[in-house]
DNA sequence: TACAAGCGCGAACAGCGTTCACTCACCAGC
DNA sequence: GCTGGTGAGTGAACGCTGTTCGCGCTTGTA
C-alpha cells in the first residue's frame, strides 16, 4: 500500500534499498517489453513475473496493482516521449551519443522566424516518429484511459506529461518571447479562454494567455493525423503518405500563422 | 465458426431464423450497453451472458470469439455515429422526431460558401458531442486497436466506416463540385497524393484527387481535439472550453480555405 | 545478540475466455 | 402424423488471470 508507486523514496543508504530500487527498475523494463509486445490490454502481472524468474505474488512488494504498474509505465513512456521530443529540439544534444544527434541545421535559431517554423515541424514530426515506432506505448499513453484512474496532480503521470507537452510547446513559447507569433482574435473568447487563470498550471507568468488554447489546439491537430495513423485508420488506403500528409498539416499551419517553414528540416530523421 | 459475425443470414422464414435474429440483436444490445458501462477493456462475456440469462457457451452460438464481439460493436458503433452526422448534415431529417430534428438554418444551402463552412461547422461539432457523450465507444472504435485484428476489406466494419466517413466528408464533396474550394499546391506533392489509385475506395470518379489527402487532413484535425478531451488530455485545465476550441478550430481552417462560417451555425446542439 | 522490517514464496480464491459432450425443441421429408 | 437431422442452449471442465494471505528467511538496527 505504501509503496503505491512502488520506488525506493528513500536514499540510496543501504545494500537493500539499492536492490529495489534494481529490481524496481527491472521490474518496470519488463513490464514495457511485455507492453510493447502484446499491447497494454494484455500487460499480465504472472507474465511478467515470470520474465522476472519471481513468484507472481513477489510483484506486490513493488506495485499495488495491474492498473498501478501501468501507470507507472505511461510515466516512464511520457518521460520517453520527452527525451525524444526534446532531442528534436537540440535541447538535450549532449546527452545522446553523436550519430544520434539531430541536423544542426535545425538547431536553436531562436529569435528568427524561420527557425521557429523549422522547430515546430521539427518537434511534430519528431512526436509522429516516436508514436509510430512505439504504437503500444503511445496506446498506453493516449488509447483507451485506465478505467476509473485519475492522475494524481503532483504524481509522477502528471509531472512527466507535462514536461512532454512543455517540448512540444517551446517552439511556440520562443515564438512569443521574440514576438513572431500572433495571435489573432479566434482565441480570445471567453468561452475559449475561460477564467483568467484557468491555464497558469500550464503557462509561464506574463505570457499572453491565448496560448493556452493555441497550444492545445496545435497538439490537437499533431496528435489527431498521428492517433488516426497509428491505430490504422489513416494509412489504408496509401500507408507511406502520412508522414509527408503531417508535414503539410504542420506547414498549412504554420502558413496560418504566418510563420513560413524552413526548407532546413531535416532534423525529424534524427531518431530513426 | 460460420456464424462468425453472428447474424441470421438466411431469409426471415422459419420462427427460428427469426428468435435467432431476435436474440443477436439483444446479444449485442446487451453487450453495448456493458461497453457503455465498464469500457471495452472491461467486456466479459460471462457478463453479457448473465445479462441475457443465459449460460456463457451459449453466447458461441452467435460469436466467435470476444473479439469478435467487440468487431461486431465496431461496426454498430459506426453506424450510429454515422447516423448522427447524417442528422446534423440534415440527411436524414425525416428519420427522427420533431424536437430531435437540427435547426434548419444550417440545412442544406449547397451551393453557397456559407451553407457550406456551417455545414463543415455542424458536422464537426456533432461528431464531437456524439464522442463525448458516448466516451467509451469512442475508446471502442478509435482506442486501443484489437490486438492482431484486422478488418476484412468487404467486412460491416469497414462499410459502416465508410459511411461515417462519408458522412464527415460531404459538406467538402459539396464545396468541390460547386467549386467553393480551393485545394493549394502543399497537398499536391507525390508523397501527399501517392499512386493515382490511392483514394480510388475514397472518392467518387472524377472529383480532384487532393481531395483526398486533404480530407485525412481535415478529419485529422477534428479528430485529434476530439479524442484528447475524450480521453481527458485537453480538459483538465479547463473543461468546458473544449466545445468553444474545436469551433474556433474548425473555423481557423475553413478561413485557412477561404470559406467563411455563417453565423447560423446553432444545428451544432442537435442532438443535445 | 535480540528484534523489527521487508522481501519473496506457495497456496488459495474468484473470475475470466473457451471447449466439449450433451439435451431438447424445432423443422423438413416420408 | 411420425421421424431423423439440425441447431440453440446447458453444465462441467481446463488453463489462464489478478489478488490475498500466512509463512520463512534475509537484512538492517538497537
Amino acid at each position: 500500500m505504501d509503496s503505491a508507486e512502488g520506488g525506493g523514496g528513500a536514499a540510496v543508504r543501504g545494500r537493500r534499498a539499492r536492490a529495489r530500487e534494481r529490481t524496481w527498475r527491472e521490474l518496470r523494463a519488463a513490464a514495457l517489453q511485455e507492453v510493447r509486445e502484446v499491447g497494454p490490454a494484455g500487460l499480465a502481472l504472472r507474465s511478467v513475473a515470470r520474465r522476472l524468474g519471481m513468484s507472481p505474488a513477489g510483484l506486490y512488494r513493488y506495485v499495488d496493482s495491474r492498473d498501478g504498474l501501468l501507470t507507472a509505465l505511461i510515466a516512464d513512456s511520457y518521460e520517453d516521449l520527452a527525451d525524444h521530443l526534446e532531442v528534436a529540439l537540440g535541447t538535450a544534444v549532449d546527452a545522446l551519443p553523436p550519430r544520434e544527434r539531430p541536423d544542426p541545421s535545425v538547431a536553436v535559431i531562436a529569435g528568427e522566424a524561420a527557425g521557429v517554423a523549422a522547430r515546430v515541424v521539427a518537434v511534430g514530426l519528431a512526436y509522429r516518429e516516436w508514436s509510430v515506432s512505439h504504437p503500444n506505448e503511445f496506446g498506453l499513453l493516449f488509447g483507451d484511459p485506465i478505467p476509473g484512474y485519475a492522475a494524481p496532480a503532483g504524481g509522477p503521470t502528471v509531472d512527466a506529461m507535462q514536461r512532454m507537452g512543455l517540448a512540444l510547446a517551446r517552439p511556440f513559447l520562443e515564438a512569443v518571447a521574440v514576438g513572431a507569433l500572433h495571435l489573432d482574435a479566434v482565441l480570445r473568447t471567453p468561452e475559449v479562454l475561460g477564467p483568467p487563470e484557468a491555464f497558469d498550471p500550464m503557462l509561464p507568468e506574463g505570457v499572453d494567455r491565448a496560448l493556452g488554447p493555441f497550444l492545445l489546439l496545435a497538439w490537437g491537430r499533431l496528435h489527431g493525423q498521428v492517433s488516426l495513423e497509428v491505430f490504422g485508420h489513416h494509412n489504408w488506403l496509401f500507408p507511406d503518405g502520412c508522414a509527408a500528409l503531417l508535414r503539410a498539416d504542420l506547414e498549412r499551419t504554420l502558413h496560418d500563422l504566418g510563420l513560413v517553414p524552413s526548407t532546413a528540416t531535416g532534423g525529424a530523421e534524427v531518431t530513426g
